[in-house]
Formats: C-alpha cells, structure tokens, sequence
DNA sequence: TTGTAAATACCCTTTATGGGGTATGTTAAG
DNA sequence: CTTAACATACCCCATAAAGGGTATTTACAA
C-alpha cells in the first residue's frame, strides 16, 4: 500500500484525484493541503510514501514544500504536478530533489503511473520533458545563477515593478537597483528590456 | 439527465469530472474538449444541455468559445470554470453569455451544483465572487472601453514586448505605438509604464 | 589572510518612453 | 453628407533605464 499526501491549491483536482485512489487499492491518499505550509503541517504526524505537489501554490510554493519535506523525511518521493512544461520549473523540482514532473494536461490514468515509480524509487517525467537535455543544460546553467539580491529584482520586475518601485520596497538607492538589472541582462546575456521582462515574466509564471 | 459538455485544457481535471459524473445519474458527460475550436466541432453533432469551460485554452479561449457556442446553439447554458478570481474575465464571461462562473479551488460537488442550476436556467457564482457588484461596475467600466488597437497591443504588452517591438509585428511607426501606449494610460487613468505593465499583465493573465 | 562574490552606489552617454500637444486619412453612425 | 471615433504619425521636453564603466564595504572561502 503506498500512502499519498497531495498539495494543491484546487480542490475539484484533488477530489477528482480521490475519487481515482479510491478505485485503486494499492494507493491510499492519507492527506491533502491546499498550500505548502498547510501540508508541511501534516507532514509531521503522517508517514507518506509519496507527495504528490503542485507548484504554483499561496502561501508556499512546490518547490520550496519538496526541499523543507525532504528534509524532514529523507525517504520521501516528490512528484510534480505542474501546469507549466518550463524547463525553469523542472530544473528547480529535479534541483529541489524531486523524482518525478507530471503535467496536468495529462491524464489522471498518468498521475497513478508516476506515483506508483516513484514509490519504487524510479523516476517519472511527462513524455514531452527531455529530461536529458535539461540535466546536462543544468551544467553550463549552473554558471549563470542569479545571486539572490537579482533573484527577489527578477521577482518583482516580473510584477511589473519599476526601478524606483523596487528600490523602494528594498530601502536601497534607485541606482542599485538600475546596476542590478544591468548585471542581470549581462549574466543571462538577454538584450534589452524587453527580454529581461519576457524572462521575468517566463520565470516567475509559476510563483503566487 | 443534463447533457454536459466539458472543455478543458487539463485532461487530469476532465478525467476527475468524469469519475464525478459517472456516480451521479442525471449529469451525463456527453463530450470533451482541450480547447475552444475542437469544442465548437462536436457542438456540431452534440446536443448538449450545459457546456462547462475553462477560459485559459490553447487555440481558442473560453470567452471566444461561450461566444460562439451560443450563437450555434442559444438554449445552452454556459459555465466558466476557471482559476481565475479575476474582475474582467468574469465580467468578459458574462458579456459573452455564460450563467455562471466558478473557482477550481472549489470542490467537485460546487461544479455539480453549478450544472444543475444552469441547466434549469438558474445562474450560479462561486461565494467569493460579488456579482452584483460587478455587474454594476460594469456600466461605469463601459465608459473607458479601449480600442481595437489598444486592445491588441495592451496584450503585446503584457507578453513583455517593447513599442519598437510591437511596431514591427503591427507594420506601424514606433510613434504611433508610443502614441497608443499614452492613450491607453489616459484612457485608463494609470500613473505610467509600472501601473500600465501591472495592468496589462493582470486584464491578460487568462489568455494563453 | 587574502582573494572572491555580492551588494551597494555612483559616473557618462544614448535610447525608450511618458506627458503634453497637433494633424491627417479612414470608417462607421447619424 | 457630416461628424465622431479611430489609427496613423509627428512635435517638444523630461524621465527611466540600458550600456559601459568604477569604487567601497561586507562576508565567506581558500
């Protein structure tokens, strides 16, 4: 019997997921949250095989529920269930150390799949992820990660923030946050603003 | 028995409409969609009672879709299912014809209640949603409807493009873009470029 | 301790765009 | 036919921010 907890913000998917476990006699859904924080929360009392997480969530967000849940309990398995197929998204899931990324475009028949690999230890992705190349993407990535003063500008570039709004927000100089940017732009070698926006927004589509 | 139709995107949220209605006799799942054209082709042959949408769609959104349906077929009755608790795209919803609009953070048996009201012609929102007041706002609203052009390049907007950019994909001068950007923060009574991306990015965020 | 990255804040120049106009041709409604 | 809305395209001026730098302070790692 594998015992799955489910996080995700909309509850006509998670009863729709109930009502597909409760047909199946080798999985048994011993809990859901709606957000990260709501799941962790159970997390301490229940003894889950597998989560089950989405990763636009309020509150918290997938992957942050998979890197605190896994510290929690090393011997867990973590699939995503996520609408976005961004290679962003599942780079941080695989990062987070995730053994599976499921899309909801798929059918519920696929979930039950993935949850069952993953409760072998195998892992799962969607048949349009080529989780190949975006493993050996991550090496030369890896060289342009943002530092996490240009992580939380991105963030708010994304919301349609202004330098000034930003600067502001973050008590800092209007200057600051204008090098910030520059410094952005240069690392993921974008050009303009107008690519900055459009790798913001691409970015952060999958936060709350 | 109500004849459902269901377009949607998410087929695991299809697949777990269909284990809803499998248990209930007087709701039958007649046909299904991932989005709005291949929809309206089994409108075609279907004689469905009630259609349940999403707005978000590939090829063809929800609103367009409600739109012609009902022109197709009149005596149905359309449901927004939607992720979105967003004031324009459930005012758009309800221009274009729907009886009701509900959640996805809301449960299988709200959207069963939603069917069954709709398809005796009663309208059906979901508890978060004041309809009356959108309703009301929507004659002062009507007031700063935008243009077709403006409407065009406040979505080229909020997809990150700059006026330059937007030009070229209309086949116009930069001023004239920039001239339209201006009209649109008058129109709108924005305070600049933060408030008009902020806007752009929130009236579209339910398009694909 | 001595880099090294990060965050901070400024320099100068150029481009994009806001805020304020004006003007033209087209189209749809009266 | 005529008037209004729309799309087009420009004017001037001011600000925001890109593109290119430099410099200081802090903190962490070698």
């Amino acid at each position: 019997m594998i015992r799955l907890l489910i996080a995700e913000d909309h509850q006509s998917l998670i009863d729709g997921l109930i009502l597909l476990f409760k047909e199946h006699e080798e999985i048994e859904v011993i809990g859901t949250a709606k957000d990260g924080k709501e799941l962790l929360e159970k997390l301490e009392f229940k003894k889950p095989d597998v989560l089950l997480t989405d990763i636009s969530m309020p509150r918290m967000n997938g992957v942050e529920l998979c890197k605190k849940a896994l510290k929690i309990r090393p011997t867990l398995k973590v699939i995503a269930f996520s609408m976005f197929n961004n290679e962003d998204a599942i780079r941080d899931m695989i990062k987070a150390g995730a053994h599976g990324y499921i899309l909801k475009t798929s059918s519920l028949e696929e979930v039950k799949t993935a949850v069952i690999k993953a409760s072998r230890g195998q892992r799962y992705f969607d048949a349009s992820i080529n989780i190949n190349e975006i493993e050996n993407n991550e090496i030369s990535n890896n060289k342009t990660i943002l530092s996490p003063s240009e992580t939380k500008i991105l963030k708010l570039i994304a919301q349609g923030k202004t330098s000034s709004e930003i600067a502001e927000i973050r008590f800092t100089a209007v200057s600051t946050i204008i090098k910030h940017r520059k410094n952005i732009i240069q690392k993921l070698g974008l050009q303009g603003k107008g690519e900055l926006l459009r790798y913001a927004l691409q970015k952060h589509q999958y936060y709350k």
